[in-house]
DNA sequence: GGTTTTTGTGTAATTTTTACGCAAAGATAA
DNA sequence: TTATCTTTGCGTAAAAATTACACAAAAACC
């Protein structure tokens, strides 16, 4: 199949592909979504068959309007899950020249966050699977690097960002919200001084308890409360922690 | 010439570009240093002539080692100007699937910071000049977006790394610094405190004077002391204003 | 020598951040 | 039923950082 392509060049053109790294929170830790490669039918020769990979594929030329939708596109043909191209947030570009087997590929890294318990019924399960930030395997290509490199990116997103909302289900309780910070961010903070500074932020509000027991004392839950976060976010604020 | 091309694929590729927005400070301004678009040998077509634009260049897909390689190389290539990789910071990817009249072409766009009294003598003024930073000229393709971008993410760095220092010479005085900090913040600072806060940082060792004349009192000359900057950065510290 | 521009300097008031202890809610075990 | 354990909620005092603010010295120009 040495020239079974149809499609010619002046110049030697790279193949663009977009990975994504999609991160969840089952309230206690981090999570990331990968695919096992299996056989590509696009693509000319498959590589890594068998390893477990961000999900991603290559940019069709002719339809995708930008990268993100590549992004959008893949993830959906990939794990099942349907996201928009607005959800993908770039990490950057990985283009080392050797860094695909086949040919010469450059990808551009997304991340993207989601509510994890509303997603995790949607998702292929016999493709995709989601791993604790703690326990991931190893990753075909350089997709360990871009996972690094795509958790830097959010825990640097997070201090101008209501990122976490996005990583929990509307209705959450502080201490869920302070541990996905500390998760994020990998650090400690004083749960007293986390629940004033966010009450000084005015961005959460209370939520009437339908007392939804648990293992102690029942925990008061909390909505994101968009409109004032807007407006602090319009005034050049940012979130601190 | 429909197919003069050797270069054969089975799937459509786009073409890869690097564009670099290289900023410069001129003791009262920010610069960017911008190429007039002239034939280029190696595309298919020309387009935009005549117009001004960001330097930059296609991938070369058997030689570039990453995409920051064509940045240095097209930007040396263009303007004369000779950076290392590690100068470049990238900026993102521009992909609209239009945005090159002639074929898909995708751009990875990065920023570097110059010194710039030390180069402009090695750049090369035939193609290339330098442009105050609110006049500039509209520009070719989408390098107008390009530009926003780039400046917008210069701003964001400015709170997480020294980049100021790379904009100005070796030796400068305190309200270069402020100002160079207030050209890119777009804010106003109050003299005195901003004097305080770099004193407190201790990043700046004061340089024996050569009482260099000016127009009104001797401002005294600082160099940044980077030793102590890495100290404080590899303490999870950051640079606020 | 007077005028103008630019630079350097310190302190008090305000705001923000940090540190820290105890009581109530709910579950489980004795 | 009571004791015990874990988790949650709450407020204040000390420390640190940020802000506001005024005057004198250096140099150039007239």
């Amino acid at each position: 199949m040495a020239t079974k392509g149809k499609y010619i060049y002046e110049y030697p053109h790279p193949a663009v592909t977009a990975d994504c790294v999609v991160f969840g929170y089952d309230g206690k830790e981090l999570k990331v979504l990968l695919i096992k490669r299996g056989k590509e039918p696009e693509a000319s020769a498959t590589a890594y068959v068998g390893e477990w990979a961000l999900p991603g594929g290559f940019l069709e030329v002719e339809k995708d309007k930008t990268i993100a939708h590549t992004a959008a596109r893949e993830l959906k043909e990939e794990t099942g899950l349907r996201l928009t191209v607005k959800d993908f947030k770039e990490v950057g570009t990985f283009s080392d020249i050797h860094r695909d087997p086949r040919e010469r590929v450059i990808t551009i890294a997304h991340y993207a966050l989601v509510k994890l318990a509303q997603v995790e019924a949607s998702t292929d399960a016999d493709r995709a699977d989601w791993f604790s930030w703690n326990d991931i395997p190893h990753l075909a290509f350089d997709h360990d690097k871009i996972l690094r490199v795509a958790f830097s990116r959010l825990k640097r997103d997070i201090h101008f960002e209501p990122v976490g909302f996005d990583l929990l289900p509307e209705v959450f309780t502080l201490p869920q919200l302070q541990n996905l910070y500390e998760s994020i961010l990998e650090v400690k903070f004083d749960r007293r001084n986390f629940a004033n500074k966010m009450k000084h932020y005015a961005i959460l509000t209370e939520v009437e308890s339908p007392t939804p027991r648990r293992g102690t004392r029942t925990p008061v839950l909390y909505r994101f409360y968009k409109e004032n976060y807007d407006r602090l976010k319009g005034s050049g604020f940012q979130l601190e922690f």
